[in-house]
DNA sequence: GTCGACTTATC
DNA sequence: ATAAGTCGA
């Protein structure tokens, strides 16, 4: 039987589940990445450059191993009918299905296009260490609260990852495709890369620098995880998120390590961030269109303020709240905020300054190189208060209170905010509170060279109450 | 129907 | 010290 492997985002030949069934039970193996250009997004494309860096990296690592991965460019459809002809015998496709969003109505799609053409769809779960609809209550219903959740996630065992075997022998190489390849690394190069390349430079991408930055990780860092990884300037987290996304090594092999590790409380701690990270699949299947609608209902009708204005100082680190800048230019200059940050900023935008939680998904999505939007509109959601298990809406982050607490000496706003750098650590964290003597000392001017507080976090805590207050009481007197 | 518990905090 | 309301057993 001639079957295609078609790769997503599980870009690697290791412990990927469809990639071994798919070597066992065919006799001719197609390797195949389909780029849809209309997913293309505008606006930078961090994100997206990292992705695709990403999949070149495995078609060198297949060239390595004497294969080929096909690239196929252009409208899905056409693509695939366009494969069934070049290669009338095939007759099975292999997957790691996706769960959710864009990805599960293209599998719809193409699995109504595949039936059509009779064509075998073999589809796995592989994504996660857990698949959504695997830890229920005990009423058979999917949980909404994480700490249940998670109670039930760990008592469920653990699939063990899974070994390919890379049969060089039953691989196709066709120049058949070639000039969708060109077409892609031309729309690659000239549409996606430009503006973003240089932020993505540093990163190291691909199967095996996930798999150094690992071992470093467990090595170094896991058993002090639990205190490090809230201070944005220790480098304490595992920096495994954009490895993950695109799946250069699985979520499997990485809990299979952790696992492996001495125990301790950074190990535990670790172990349920990869529960999140299921758990966030699992609502992100339960409400499908949480991209564009609040998972509380109660909460789907917040008067936002959504000034133009104040957003585009929030994107541009210019709020006049020191840790939020230093977070905010972090994510434009590195692609990569640490996720206390993110909790922060996201906070900002919605309680502070009463801006839609969906215009700071978006923007994040754009310039994240780690984004998967499980996670994304999850923790979203969750400091927006509309989410399952969400920060309570009364409970609204202070932003000096948690910069003084998390960046206490002020090394981290210093390195993202220079014209603070001068400013003594008891103050950093609060500049408009400088005397006109002190912005002197500091050779400082503030509403100069960095600007007074864009609102009053006080006041703005207080409206933001009330506009969340107000949306309840419209949702729950519509029911009545 | 009851009752303990509830990610990352704030005043 | 707090604190709104719901989830889940």
């Amino acid at each position: 039987m001639t079957s295609v492997m078609w790769f997503r985002r599980d870009l690697r030949l290791e412990d990927n589940t469809a990639l071994k069934h798919a070597f066992e039970e065919s006799d001719q193996l197609i390797l195949l990445f389909h780029v849809n250009p209309e997913q293309f997004l505008e606006d930078g494309a961090t994100n997206q450059v990292s992705f695709f860096n990403s999949v070149k990296i495995l078609e060198a690592s297949i060239k390595e191993q004497g294969g080929k991965l096909h690239i196929l460019f252009g409208d899905i459809e056409d693509c695939f009918q366009e494969l069934k002809e070049t290669f009338p015998e095939w007759s099975d496709v292999f997957i790691n299905r996706d769960e959710k969003g864009y990805g599960l109505q293209r599998d719809k799609k193409m699995a109504q296009f595949f039936k059509e053409h009779d064509i075998n769809a073999h589809g796995f779960f592989d994504h996660h260490i857990h698949y959504a609809t695997e830890i229920k209550t005990k009423s058979d219903t999917l949980y909404k609260v994480f700490t249940p959740y998670f109670r039930q996630w760990k008592e469920k065992r653990k699939p063990d990852p899974v070994t390919v075997d890379f049969q060089k022998d039953k691989l196709v190489s066709s120049s058949e495709f070639n000039d969708h390849h060109e077409r892609f690394y031309k729309f690659f190069n000239e549409q996606v890369k430009i503006n973003s390349q240089s932020k993505v430079e540093e990163l190291e991408q691909g199967n095996k620098a996930a798999h150094q930055k690992l071992d470093d990780f467990i090595e170094e860092k896991l058993s002090e995880y639990k205190e490090a990884r809230d201070y944005p300037l220790k480098d304490g987290t595992s920096r495994m998120s954009h490895h993950l996304r695109a799946g250069e090594i699985s979520a499997r092999t990485v809990y299979s390590k952790i696992k492996a590790a001495p125990d301790s409380k950074g190990k535990e701690t670790f172990i349920q961030e990869l529960a999140w990270r299921d758990f966030y699949n699992m609502v992100y299947y339960a409400y499908p269109d949480q991209k564009e609608k609040e998972v509380d209902e109660n909460f789907s009708r917040v008067e936002w303020d959504n000034n133009e204005e104040n957003f585009e100082k929030w994107k541009e680190g210019r709020t006049g709240f020191p840790i939020v800048d230093a977070a905010m230019r972090q994510l434009k200059q590195k692609g990569w905020m640490h996720n206390r940050l993110r909790m922060i900023t996201a906070s900002f935008l919605t309680k502070d300054l009463l801006i839609d939680w969906r215009w700071g998904e978006k923007y994040f999505q754009t310039h994240l190189v780690d984004y998967d939007p499980c996670s994304n509109i999850g923790g979203w959601q969750w400091a927006a208060s509309t989410g399952t298990d969400g920060v309570p809406y009364f409970r609204i982050f202070n932003p000096t209170t948690q910069s003084e607490r998390f960046d206490k000496k002020g090394d981290f706003i210093r390195l993202y905010v220079p014209e603070l750098k001068t400013i003594d650590t008891k103050k950093i964290h609060e500049p408009s509170t400088l005397t006109k003597e002190e912005q002197k000392k500091y050779g400082i001017t503030i509403g100069e060279d960095y600007p007074e507080p864009i609102v009053n976090h006080k006041r703005s805590r207080e409206l933001a109450i009330q506009a969340y207050e107000a949306s309840k009481k419209k949702v729950q007197g519509e029911q009545d």
